[in-house]
DNA sequence: GTCTATACGCTGATAGAC
DNA sequence: GTCTATCAGCGTATAGAC
């Protein structure tokens, strides 16, 4: 295989992650309808015609910022539960990666992306079936395993686990949603949210 | 003055009603630019030119909505204020009434509506202002002395307060995009949002 | 691979009949 | 007051030049 055909593909990989992570902000900011093709090209700095060239159509890349945000969703709770600790320790350190990827990286697009595929019924059904499809594979019921087992152990409120989770998810979408809104929104730290979870600690006096 | 006009008043504020209401659930559910006239009067059983007989346009419609969910939210803690308690006290109350107006009646529909209105750029500048013109008169901005008296009182954690109002919001926020998203999702009870405020209890073996 | 020019459909908004 | 018919503008998607 030429050279060439090398390069064409690396051009073709580069321009499409250009092309994705343009469409990112101007999604989680816009919506999947009000963002028009014409604003992810000016992000990205090159033709809507280009655009069309290496996607099929807005809903296609919109489809594929969706999947993209669940499977890092869903890792980061894998890789708490491999996290040696305690159950709420796993919780904290999952915490704390979040909080992080919405203050300062990508991972805050991701998450708008996944709170209107989720929520808005402008997003045609097969692109809600993504995230929701598998209730298995959605981060609340990845995460519901910790909060049972911390139950277990005395470190959790013994609170329905669905609910708990279902409480802590809202949490983290709800503070993407504030820091989007506005910038320099202070954010808690991990502990005060953990406080949600933990049963009350006794206190020396 | 004739007992007609008087009719026709009753009419065109039953009308008003009835457009603002099945427009709620429609912008709550699509966001304001993927909404349609002909969504909204289809919900309102009535012909898209009518909708234009009562308002002038589909961004007035959403304004009055933004507007009367603002006023509706800076009541509560208004009323929360007012209530006789210690502000632990106060800020339950006013979680239980906002809880329940999430899992029961139209509320959600304009805590979904002031979410779009705040975190969209797709919806005017104009509108925005509405909701954020002036600052003092968000509910973050009036529920943060509920939460320094809390903390003079030493019923609050000494976090900074402006801090713990966000994440008190996107809280309920949170809670109000996961209930649409999941109709029979559990919600917590108040209580449990109260931990993240409260100072340890000391607990008696 | 990249761009510009164009077609087609959809939706907000208006005009005018009843 | 209420409806239907219609216009104008915009945005997706395509075709074809370079």
């Amino acid at each position: 295989m030429p050279r060439d055909e090398n390069k064409n593909l690396e051009i073709r990989d580069a321009r499409k992650e250009q092309i994705l992570s343009a469409a990112a902000k101007v999604f989680a900011r816009r919506g999947m309808v009000a963002a028009k093709i014409s604003d992810i090209a000016k992000e990205a700095q090159l033709s809507h015609g280009l655009v069309y060239h290496y996607f099929e159509s807005k809903e296609q890349i919109f489809v594929t910022l969706v999947k993209k945000a669940s499977d890092k969703s869903i890792e980061v709770v894998n890789e708490a539960n491999q996290y040696n600790g305690t159950p709420i320790q796993k919780l904290t350190w999952m915490t704390e990666t979040i909080l992080r990827s919405i203050a300062t990286g990508e991972g805050i697009y991701l998450y708008l992306i996944m709170i209107q595929a989720s929520t808005s019924d402008a997003v045609p059904a097969e692109v809600r079936d993504v995230l929701m499809g598998d209730n298995a594979n959605s981060p609340v019921f990845a995460t519901i395993p910790i909060i049972i087992e911390g139950q277990n152990e005395g470190e959790i409120v013994k609170e329905d686990p669905v609910k708990l989770a279902v409480t802590y998810y809202a949490f983290i979408q709800g503070l993407a949603i504030n820091k989007i809104q506005w910038k320099e929104c202070p954010l808690p730290e991990a502990k005060l949210i953990m406080n949600v979870f933990q049963t009350k600690q006794e206190v020396t006096k």
